[in-house]
DNA sequence: GGGGGCCGGGG
DNA sequence: GTGTACGGCCCCC
């Protein structure tokens, strides 16, 4: 027995002999640190719960399945413990294919965590993190060995026993941006026409190069006879760079289909995958998203959009916001002149298109961090992270927390569910329309995280509202009159109570911290620990999550509003007059005369 | 004011 | 892949 220790990078699984199995990407630490590794466990099975009707004859009908077994589980749901049948399956797929069955069998009232992809469900209940570092017992494989074609170079393991979790540090991660201009003389670049005549190409370490079927004097290019070289040496510096992340700017949507299409078209395989393989595409409701196997790749168009308040969301206006510098342009519908003119014209061409590449490795250096702290947090692959909604991370970090306390997860919404609870929408804060003139002696007044503040104070959660309220204690909202016992503490509250625990605790960490980057990684937590408890109270409100309740979502609201309410009539008793207010703050002008200042 | 349709980024 | 997802703005009634 061997054992490795890696960055857990990515998570998928593949199928061999019909069963499923896990395949963790990571890149070494210790010994041979930085190699690559995909560690095989063979060992884990899919399940859902059924919530029986009648036990005896509930057991007996799923044993008429095609299942591996059946047993008992007790689970937490809504502040109670119930026993539900654990059902195991041969396959992720059977799920699927065998859950509208089961559900619909008279002695089966309902399924539950039927709906948990199975690399998500590997990380929960294995407890281990993206971007952390895992500790494996086990064995090498020979490459030669495996169903998928790996480099050489890359170590592939077999799992005996449990992924260990190790509390570890931010990883230096590798990165390589990449971009690419095409010859589009007609408009919008047509994948079957046009032609990639560059690929830029910049590391955080250094690289810098753009690949073009033109010649240049200048130092960084690399000419390739045609266009199908520059693509086979594409892959050429992905394999050898071997980065962690592949980082482009509306790639998902752009670089990636439009490479996958040229070099179908000229037979190139993209194998940049970490086992070999090549460009895979995802659609993802509206949009779509281009993964490569074990490295991650991201789009920071997407990050952009969430993290910035732009009116427009170019890779220049984003660039422009974040550094506060202007970007060489060449426009879009010109720049197959300036390739076909050639002389200074390409020289510009060959320049701004490395200064794209470029300028997306430092757009991420500045937006990757906060991404990479959340996937820590939430706890599902970076690939995920980068492209979920704050709403659906909350989700994923409640997912793994029901988990660690043993709680049932609640189902997702049916449609009619779902139109019946988008009909539904709680009042929002209060808002004092603004007095108008111009105000002299203003003084600020804010809560600090009101509605997270509300949902402990008040014990709001799911499974502590309720209908009546006679022997317990309870807290009632104002207005509309929503119970919340006062114990036990509910599970929302509980967990935005050590969020915000965790986060003070970072913040005085970061007060004592004398490392500039040290500071600067205390500062990322706190700001993800930050993000997700204030998103936290939107689960309650938002009609696609499992822990929706619009009850506590108008109590939360109702209770914000009181307070901040009761709290300008008591400014206004020391002589304050508010002259505008927004759900968890007011401004107030200071009149020790009393002079009126409305119109 | 509410519902339906379109668009974002990329070259 | 144990999937299938946005949100803002404009127009029109």
């Amino acid at each position: 027995m061997e054992s490795k220790r890696f960055v857990l990078l990515d998570i998928d699984y593949i199928t061999e002999n019909d069963k499923a199995v896990i395949r963790l990407f990571g890149k070494l630490k210790g010994d041979e640190e930085g190699k690559s590794i995909i560690v095989l466990d063979k060992s884990f099975k899919p399940y859902i719960y059924v919530v029986p009707n009648d036990e005896e004859q509930c057991i007996e009908d799923l044993n008429e399945f095609d299942v591996e077994m059946v047993g008992w589980a007790r689970k937490g749901y809504m502040g109670e413990n119930k026993d539900f049948l654990k059902v195991t399956l041969y396959h992720p797929q059977d799920v699927p294919k065998l859950r509208d069955k089961i559900r619909s069998i008279d002695s089966v009232k309902d399924i539950m965590e039927h709906d948990i992809p199975f690399y998500r469900r590997y990380l929960i209940d294995k407890a281990i993190f993206p971007m952390a570092e895992v500790l494996v017992n086990g064995e090498c494989l020979d490459n030669n060995s495996v169903n998928f074609m790996c480099e050489s170079d890359v170590c592939v393991f077999e799992m005996k026993g449990d992924p260990k979790p190790i509390d570890s540090e931010f990883p230096e991660l590798k990165t390589l941006s990449f971009d690419i201009e095409v010859h589009n003389p007609k408009g919008m670049p047509q994948a079957e026409e046009d032609p990639i005549i560059m690929i830029s190409l910049s590391s955080n370490q250094g690289l810098q190069t753009v690949l073009s079927t033109k010649k240049s004097s200048l130092e960084f290019v690399e000419t390739l006879k045609t266009e199908a070289h520059m693509l086979e040496r594409f892959v050429e510096i992905v394999k050898s760079e071997n980065p962690d992340l592949l980082i482009g700017y509306n790639s998902d949507n752009f670089d990636m289909p439009y490479i996958r299409d040229r070099a179908t078209k000229l037979n190139v395989k993209m194998r940049i995958g970490t086992d070999g393989s090549g460009l895979k595409f995802m659609r993802r409701g509206y949009t779509n998203s281009a993964l490569v196997k074990g490295r991650i790749h991201v789009d920071l168009y997407l990050l952009s959009r969430r993290y910035l308040q732009l009116d427009r969301y170019t890779l220049e206006r984003v660039y422009k916001e974040l550094f506060d510098e202007q970007k060489v342009d060449v426009p879009g519908d010109e720049i197959f002149e300036y390739w076909d003119d050639g002389g200074e014209k390409l020289k510009t061409l060959f320049k701004y298109s490395l200064d794209d590449a470029v300028s997306v490795t430092k757009i991420g250096e500045k937006l990757l961090p906060l991404s990479m702290e959340l996937t820590r947090l939430v706890g599902q692959p970076f690939f995920d992270i980068a492209r979920m909604a704050t709403g659906q991370m909350v989700e994923w970090y409640l997912i793994r927390k029901a988990y660690e306390i043993g709680d049932m997860v609640p189902n997702k919404p049916s449609s009619s569910q779902y139109s019946e609870r988008r009909g539904k929408k709680a009042e929002g804060g209060y808002v004092k329309d603004p007095v108008k003139g111009l105000h002299e002696n203003i003084v600020s007044f804010d809560f600090r995280s009101l509605y997270p503040s509300i949902i402990i104070s008040k014990n709001v959660s799911p499974d502590t509202l309720v209908l009546k309220c006679e022997n317990e204690e309870c807290y009632i909202a104002p207005e509309l009159g929503h119970k919340f016992l006062k114990k036990p503490v509910g599970f929302v509250p509980s967990i935005i109570g050590n969020i915000l625990k965790e986060r003070v605790k970072l913040k005085n960490q970061m007060k004592d911290a004398v490392n500039p980057r040290e500071k600067q990684v205390l500062d990322v937590q706190q700001q993800a620990l930050k993000r997700l408890a204030n998103s936290m109270y939107g689960v309650y409100g938002y009609s696609r999550f499992r822990w929706y309740r619009i009850e506590c979502a108008e109590a939360v609201t109702a209770w914000g509003r009181d307070f901040i309410k009761k709290t300008m009539l008591k400014a206004e008793e020391y002589g304050f007059k508010a002259i505008y207010a927004d759900t968890d703050g007011f401004y107030a002008t200071f009149l020790p005369e009393n002079e009126d200042i409305s119109e």
